[in-house]
DNA sequence: TGTACATCAGTGAACGCGCGTTCACTGATGTAC
DNA sequence: TGTACATCAGTGAACGCGCGTTCACTGATGTAC
């Protein structure tokens, strides 16, 4: 590996945490385009000048920011997703590891909302991009179930695709619970077990289904 | 009524408008929180000063665009959702009926999915009361289904959000098509319908649970 | 180990620029008689 | 209908301010011998 740490390479490492995190904090009351570059420098105690060691401009921070706040979801999709004894103790669970999650983590979940669609296009494309992941992520775990037997990849896809769907949902609605701006969290954690029992029922009953044939 | 018209009324209705307009079309490239007020007054064509006669800020402006954004997807969600002859047809008029939505309002939209988690908190509490009023809306209207029959307020409440999430998601995700961010569009439809299908069954399976009883 | 030179993260001053807000104003439109 | 006065949407100049970016620099750290 490249990881030949000196001082230097220590040192300059620790001011690009400090400017990522700044980055994040600064998330909590503005979105990226509206942030500053001399305002993210101010909060870190450096020159505005310094800003350009490490990123070209905000947009770039906001795109290595992105890694950032959804690399380590994955686990908590591997761990939330794992076979459960009963079905309604699994649904449980992976509510409770989102609510764990964004309790862990807030500031991830609301840059991830904040530029899902947010101003900067390559921000967005970088979100989407990891998101899609996540899907094909959670397609491949459901697959192992024993109600996906005879399932096509194509509808495969599309379930794991609703789950990201409404997890990504759900933990938004957590972290506006958490700044008093929705329903309180029980009352999202309670809507979100019975979504997706609703959406683990359809999946039982899941059929595929043929292309029309041709007239 | 209060419509007494004068022509200076006129007048200043206009270039309301005018700055509504405007302020939708710079979305396009940015996000509220980012939008000078100059740059709006610019596009328009009027001195800065001016924008103080019709709102007090530029947040102030994106309030008012809430409504007008939301407002008019009342008449689609009620005509999508119309009783069909088969399940089948009213789930293709539904994807279609957003599809169409997006084609025609595209700035509209883009507003919403901008600023529904965005840095502005008036704006995220004003999108966010006018969805609940649409998943109250969509409770009533699948109420009436036969379905539905035996269903508790609260479940149907929970459907109708399942429901709007649902379709916020696929406007976004037509949207992003358009933008040719995303899958292309028929990708999009070919996911939301099957995706409602798998809510549509999971609707027909459902069975309210009692509360676990006190140990 | 010691010395001479290279690297480069961070500095601080400077720049031109556009910002939001204020103010007294203008002149077309509206109102009272 | 005509006149005198009131209203008020939009003006244009001015303000102080913070912005992003550039530049030659400094001095601690790293490297070669």
């Amino acid at each position: 590996m490249s990881t030949t740490q000196s001082q230097r390479d220590l040192q300059k490492a620790r001011t690009r945490r400090a400017l990522l995190d700044a980055g994040l904090a600064l998330l909590e009351e503005q979105s990226l385009s509206s942030i500053g570059l001399r305002e993210i420098t101010r909060a870190v105690g450096i020159s505005p000048a310094a800003f350009y060691r490490h990123f070209r401009d905000v947009a770039d921070l906001g795109v290595a920011l992105v890694e950032e706040s959804l690399g380590s979801l994955h686990e908590v999709i591997r761990e939330g997703l794992t076979e459960r004894s009963e079905d309604g103790e699994r649904i449980d669970h992976l509510v409770e590891a989102i609510a764990a999650y964004v309790r862990r983590h807030p500031e991830h979940i609301r840059f991830v909302a904040r530029e899902r669609h947010g101003g900067v296009a390559a921000v967005r494309t970088a979100i989407g991009a990891q998101l899609d992941r996540f899907a094909e992520e959670v397609a491949r775990l459901l697959a192992r179930d024993e109600v996906s037997r005879g399932w096509s990849a194509e509808d495969l896809r599309m379930l794991g695709e609703t789950y990201v769907d409404h997890m990504v949902m759900t933990a938004f609605a957590f972290l506006a619970a958490a700044q008093g701006e929705g329903p309180p969290e029980d009352a999202v954690a309670h809507t979100a077990r019975r979504q997706l029992r609703l959406i683990s029922l359809g999946r039982r009953h899941w059929t595929s289904q043929q292309a029309p044939p041709a007239p």
